[in-house]
DNA sequence: TTTCTGACACTAG
DNA sequence: CCTAGTGCCAGAA
């Protein structure tokens, strides 16, 4: 029956529900976290899902800017998480960055 | 099957 | 510190 393959929007979504509530982690750690998967394809799976449960507001790039298309909704939810952002609007990975082993 | 595109990452200037 | 160029994986046309 294969119920559902386990695809890699659940790998990676999975992945994500994880990042403990003030935590944040970049696109990278996420595809590699959850399989090896390129940091596209993270990116990508987030801009398609629809699930509201997911916390995508805790994935970040690289050099801790948010994505452009929901960088201000992005900001104010991190912010609301008290998670250290400067006043370019990017994140401080030094204090935030979730490595995934503990909370 | 080929080509284009994107919520990215990394290096060089 | 910032901008450009290149590589990357996967889905859509």
């Amino acid at each position: 029956m294969a119920a559902r393959p386990a695809t890699v929007e659940e790998e990676i979504l999975a992945c994500v529900r994880r990042i403990p509530r003030g935590r944040v982690m970049t696109y990278g750690d996420v595809g590699e976290y959850a399989g090896g998967r390129a940091a596209r394809t993270v990116g990508r799976v987030l801009s398609a899902a629809s699930d509201p449960g997911v916390p995508w507001h805790r994935v970040v790039r690289a050099d801790g800017s948010c994505a452009e298309p929901v960088r201000a909704a992005q900001v104010e939810r991190l912010r609301a998480e008290e998670v250290p952002i400067d006043r370019h609007n990017r994140v401080d990975l030094a204090a935030a960055r979730w490595n995934g082993r503990r909370r």
